[in-house]
DNA sequence: TTGTGACTTGGAGTCCGTG
DNA sequence: GCACGGACTCCAAGTCACA
């Protein structure tokens, strides 16, 4: 599984247990909605500011987005 | 402290414990030395492929290099 | 052995839209 | 509310020479 898919199934999970929209979050990590979309699905490869940008809308450590959660 | 400084601060750590040169984990990561000289001062902000191509070459899981140490 | 400036090319990220 | 596309802009990728 390589680390773009992950991060974006991780966004996904952590942005719906928080009950959001890609919009919403979007909005919060100052990004488009369809640059979020792109995240999700993993065919986008942010950078590690992105990365941060997005961890600290969701509330989260950076690391948890690129970390296995079955771990 | 931002996410890339703590990036290259990670990864020059872990490079030393290894006892390996730029130029090594150059070699193992595929990119140039140049590169990871700039990426452990934290001039660069790089994507989460590379992210993951410099964790395998140190041979640490990738969300270690975004975490902070001292916890 | 490493830091740094300069450079070209490719892709990150934006902005417009669609069903 | 989301997936997906086209056309952009600008920064990261990738490389080199030199200190």
């Amino acid at each position: 599984m390589d680390l773009v898919r992950q991060l974006g199934e991780n966004v996904r999970r952590i942005r719906k247990e928080r009950g959001i929209s890609q919009e919403e979050l979007a909005l919060d990590a100052g990004m488009k909605r369809s640059y979020v979309s792109d995240l999700e699905r993993g065919t986008r490869n942010p950078t590690v500011r992105a990365l941060g940008r997005l961890a600290a809308a969701l509330k989260v450590p950076p690391a948890i987005l690129i970390s296995n959660p079955s771990e």
